[in-house]
RNA sequence: GGUCGCGUAGCUCAGCUGGAUAGAGCAUCUGCCUUCUAAGCAGACGGUCGAAGGUUCGAAUCCUUCCGCGAUCACCA
């Protein structure tokens, strides 16, 4: 005998695993076969119920008329299972009623619970994952800002899914790169620094990045009016030459060269911190390169004895991927220096040697380098660690602009500090028109258009599902309304004004009696919160904070629904109103946990 | 050319482990603020789900081919 009581507590599986049971012992007494399994849907809204058999699938066990099959398995359900209150038969589809007491009891559980939804446990095998990842010479991008968002949310949401994480990401900071904005600097830069300049310390290395290209581009032009043909002019522009000693400069430790990169990079850095902190992310670890971009060589050495790579004439290591139906790979220059394959090879290793409960990385890193991680892993694999299994790129589409892709170096780029303080200024603007916030002060309110701005611009970039390219307008501007941060704001705003005045008149709620009259947009609304903990599994099986958002915006809708039709501080019966405060609560703390792993914020009002 | 991804309403996107009449938002139009915040609610308009075949009782969803867009195929990262 099955206990349903326990079955009960688990969400909405719960009625499903009940009735599973039940439509199998209907078939199998009524038609004496027994069936594999039986599908379930949620009733479409048209229809009336809440639960939906689906009879299709049973006409290989059970010969017949689906539509009278649904009508005997309905009536066999009706008789035997309490929370069965009614059915209809529409075509092949059984569309059950589910009684209120089955969602009065649901909605006990959830209210009872803290966190609801939220692993309360986190395992003892980490993920480690690694996103951001810039390089030093350049301020962070519109494209910096998806992979942020998205690499942050994920690691929220493994974590609310129960997996210990570690977020990381490795700087890019050594190569010809930097060594560009170094030149330049030294060249035109009258020791200009973030003090006497006034600029932010990535922004200005960056303008010497510009710098930098802005001079090449010229000397290849003189080069090729000198005669020089277009490709050696590109090789051979001075400057460039230039650039290319001072990184071998850096290599040997050469202390000038040295001393600068450290100061550039500390500026930077700086920089960078500054606009993480804006955007809300952060990291439980650092990797640099000039630390990590000499490992992996020796992984290299081992696995050549053990046949797992191969050497070629001129001395280049290789592997042979022909097999997977894939080409071959360089692991290691004929000059015996690491190439980024190598070093992410010896990063990976290295993490998990710094970190022995990590059991699994995930690489938030453009679609660019699809083929880079398949080979990577590949890669592992075949070196044999253990971990190489549970491997996956976070691959996300580019983000472009109308006019094409980002270039940092034409200067086409949206900057992010510039994004985030428009979006800030936009959200200001808005809710000056509006004028419902003359009592806060000039701080509280610069506070909260940043945090509304923010969330309008990470609720559209992270609704979208991770692979699909966006493609951003910044004349047309992100929208503050509909599907969108802010209108989910909004409806948490609206839902602590309600608590707070259901304190004022001391109504908080508590201890209300059990309530037996559903209004169907409460049973709508508590079908939707039963969703919460199902959603955040998935979305973490499929590493999607779109998911999320999508979920938190139907929640929202239905609560937007609610709140127009039902009265709730108005309701004249006790238990009815204080069920309906517990409600408007729960919505609210469900909105919060659920933004929370989108990494936004919520206000208290707006 | 090979490989991978994407293609759904005028625009931005859901739906994709096959199920009922393909859903939202924006835009356009119509109602609703002396009642819990109108950044809201209710409604109208809007679709050959890129195309063609196939599998199936049933296909936006799975398979094949084709078209379009993008990425990638470096001793760059």
């Amino acid at each position: 005998m099955i206990n349903f009581a326990a079955l009960y507590t688990q969400s909405q599986m719960g009625i499903e695993s009940i009735l599973e049971i039940k439509v199998k012992e209907a078939v199998a007494e009524l038609f004496s076969t027994e069936l594999p399994q039986v599908e379930f849907q949620p009733t479409r809204k048209d229809f009336e119920g809440d639960v939906t058999v689906v009879v299709f699938p049973m006409l290989r066990y059970v010969k017949g008329n689906p539509a009278q099959i649904g009508e005997q398995i309905g009536e066999y359900l009706k008789e035997k299972v309490d929370e069965v209150s009614g059915f209809n038969v529409i075509k092949g589809f059984l569309n059950l009623v589910i009684g209120n007491q089955f969602y009065t009891n649901q909605f006990d559980e959830i209210a009872s619970s803290e966190n609801y939804g939220i692993a309360s446990k986190l395992s003892n095998e980490a993920v480690m994952v690694e996103y951001s990842s810039p390089n030093t010479n350049k301020p962070l991008h519109l494209g910096h800002v998806r992979n942020n968002l998205l690499g942050y949310s994920v690691a929220e949401i493994l974590k609310a899914a129960g997996k210990k994480v570690y977020k990381t990401q490795i700087i890019n900071d050594r190569g010809i790169h930097i060594c560009k904005s170094m030149l330049a600097w030294k060249r035109f830069g009258n020791q200009e620094t973030p003090e006497t300049s006034g600029l932010k310390g990535d922004k200005l290395v960056g303008n010497y990045y510009v710098a930098f290209d802005k001079a090449y581009k010229k000397q290849i032009e003189d080069l090729v009016t000198q005669g020089v043909d277009k490709k050696m002019a590109e090789k051979e522009a001075p400057i460039l030459l230039e650039a290319q000693e001072m990184l071998q400069k850096w290599e040997a430790g050469d202390e000038e060269v040295v001393s600068l990169w450290k100061t550039m990079n500390s500026w930077v850095y700086e920089g960078f911190a500054e606009t993480y902190k804006n955007m809300g992310v952060d990291f439980d670890t650092l990797y640099y390169e000039s630390d990590t971009y000499l490992l992996g060589k020796d992984v290299v050495a081992d696995g050549l004895t053990r046949g797992v790579f191969f050497k070629k004439e001129d001395g280049s290591v290789w592997i042979d991927l022909t097999d997977e139906g894939l080409d071959e790979k360089i692991v290691l220059r004929s000059d015996g220096t690491a190439v980024y394959m190598t070093q992410d090879i010896g990063t990976a290793i290295q993490r998990v040697k710094d970190y022995p409960d990590v059991g699994g990385m995930v690489y938030t890193v453009g679609n660019e380098q699809d083929y880079h991680f398949k080979v990577l892993f590949l890669i592992l694999k075949k070196l044999g660690y253990s971990w190489s299994s549970n491997l996956f790129h976070l691959s996300y589409g580019m983000v472009d602009l109308p006019s094409g892709k980002m270039k940092s170096r034409e200067g086409t780029v949206v900057d992010a500090d510039d994004l985030m303080n428009e979006m800030a200024q936009t959200a200001g603007e808005i809710a000056e028109e509006l004028g419902k916030l003359e009592d806060y002060s000039e701080e509280q309110k610069l506070g909260l258009y940043h945090m509304i701005g923010l969330g309008a611009l990470k609720y559209y970039i992270l609704k979208v599902d991770p692979k699909k390219r966006i493609l951003f307008n910044p004349e047309e501007s992100v929208d503050f309304q509909g599907n969108t941060g802010p209108f989910i704001q909004y409806t948490y705003a609206r839902i602590q004004s309600i608590l707070r005045k259901a304190e004022e008149i001391g109504a908080s709620g508590e201890g209300a009696a059990k309530i037996t009259d559903l209004h169907p947009k409460e049973k709508e609304l508590i079908k939707q919160l039963m969703l919460y903990p199902e959603t955040i599994q998935l979305a973490a099986e499929n590493y999607s904070p779109a998911l999320i958002a999508n979920y938190t915006y139907d929640l929202v809708k239905e609560f937007n629904s609610f709140y127009q039709q039902v009265s709730i501080l108005g309701e004249s019966d006790e238990n009815q109103r204080f069920f309906r405060i517990q409600l408007s609560r729960k919505v609210g703390e469900v909105i919060e946990s659920a933004f929370k792993l989108l990494g936004i914020g919520v206000p208290d009002r707006m």
